[in-house]
DNA sequence: AAGGTGACCAAGG
DNA sequence: TCCTTGGCCACCT
């Protein structure tokens, strides 16, 4: 079914390991500015065992927007272990992980 | 069809 | 630096 559910899927499927993209970005790149909200939606409904990868998806400014309950440490280690810097507040440098689009 | 909700964003106190 | 406020969009009931 197509929704745009299923586009932010496909499209955080893209994003090579070591890399990262903001919600804003993804949401953009779907030629939907503004619906941030949407994509963050679409992260959470993610099935577990999900081929996306969603936590190569932060909140604007390269910061974790994800509540420590909702799983906020599995996504900073699995970023770590693709070599992405993630600091104690959960702050990435954009400037050189931020994933820019083919 | 209408309203509520959310892993957002930017600005203001 | 933290919390609140207003605005944005798509999905669910």
């Amino acid at each position: 079914m197509s929704s745009i559910f299923q586009s932010i899927h496909k499209l955080v499927a893209k994003i090579p390991p070591g890399r990262v993209a903001t919600y804003g970005q993804i949401a953009a790149m779907l030629g939907v500015p503004g619906g941030a909200r949407t994509v963050g939606w679409a992260m959470h409904g993610l099935p577990e065992g999900s081929e996306v990868p969603w936590h190569r998806v932060v909140g604007a400014g390269g910061l974790v927007r994800l509540p420590e309950f909702e799983g906020k440490a599995v996504q900073v280690m699995l970023l770590r272990q693709e070599d992405v810097e993630v600091d104690g507040r959960g702050r990435i440098d954009l400037e050189r992980f931020q994933w820019t689009a083919e």
